[in-house]
DNA sequence: ATCAATCCCGACCTTTTTTGTCCTAATTTC
DNA sequence: GAAATTAGGACAAAAAAGGTCGGGATTGAT
């Protein structure tokens, strides 16, 4: 059905979260699941997945919790896609051949890689800055507005 | 996890195998899941989806079958795409904002539906007649390989 | 040293979605 | 009328996603 998890929306909403947090403050799974009201455990995996990739750092004990590792004008949606889900894959069959009944007569397989490989790219370019303007935003609609006028 | 449904795969093949099908002839259901091994019923429900969104033809009866309602080459992958899975959402508040529990405190709704609006335009731009193409495809490697040296 | 807050992580359950099957029409050709 | 075919509803099975639970490890405070 080609949507987002909700996993990676809990996770880009953390992210921005942390990005809007004060310099060098540690945000924790438990403040984060109240504020945005997600299930605390689940939160939890999600966090942890994005530890593992680099993009968040992880403080244990009282006064522990998250932070960004890098800041988030480093980071594209496919970051955190991929740091959440795994490799970006448009079909299965890459990874796992015999997990597809028609693997041998399969007529769409290379082109369907092209365009993986080409949304990849794409997806490449979603910066995750983009999830913190808001004026930029309308500004961009008006913009729109006068092009289409 | 953002990947082709089975059902969407179906529908490309069918589409393809189509194209290079003779001028006017028809093709049925059963013919196409024997030959790329799909099962027949689910295949039909493709079909039938293909059909109602005006990509496909059908003839009821003996000699019947589908054909292409209009050459491929006016086809991208957005039209196989949303015949057989409704439209393009990213998210599903978009049409049912209760289905969310995060929607009254979500931080991430407009730019979601932003990138979703890119991404759209970005998929009406995948020809479905690049299935066809192995030869250019070839030499598009080759031009790369150029590029990079 | 203990305790509470916190991250880590595996096991598991539940719900939703996807995939596949079955069956009964309706339509067309011969 | 019989055979081949599309149309489509109902449902079962499998897979994926979402969510819960519980135990362990680490840290800071008392």
């Amino acid at each position: 059905m080609l949507r987002l998890s909700k996993r990676v929306e809990y996770g880009l909403m953390a992210v921005l979260h942390m990005d809007q947090a004060d310099e060098g403050a540690w945000t924790t799974a438990a403040e984060l699941a109240a504020t945005y009201q997600i299930p605390a455990e689940l939160l939890g995996k999600v966090l942890q997945a994005l530890g593992r990739a680099g993009i968040l750092k992880s403080a244990h004990g009282a006064k522990g919790g998250y932070q960004l590792a890098r800041p988030m004008d480093e980071l594209v949606l496919c970051d955190v896609l991929e740091a959440i889900e795994g490799p970006f894959r448009l079909v299965r069959c890459q990874e796992e051949p015999h997990s597809c009944d028609q693997y041998e007569v399969c007529s769409i397989r290379e082109p369907v890689l092209d365009i993986q490989q080409q949304l990849l790219e794409y997806l490449g370019g979603f910066e995750l800055k983009a999830f913190r303007l808001k004026k930029r935003k309308i500004n961009k609609r008006q913009e729109n507005l006068c092009t289409t006028n």
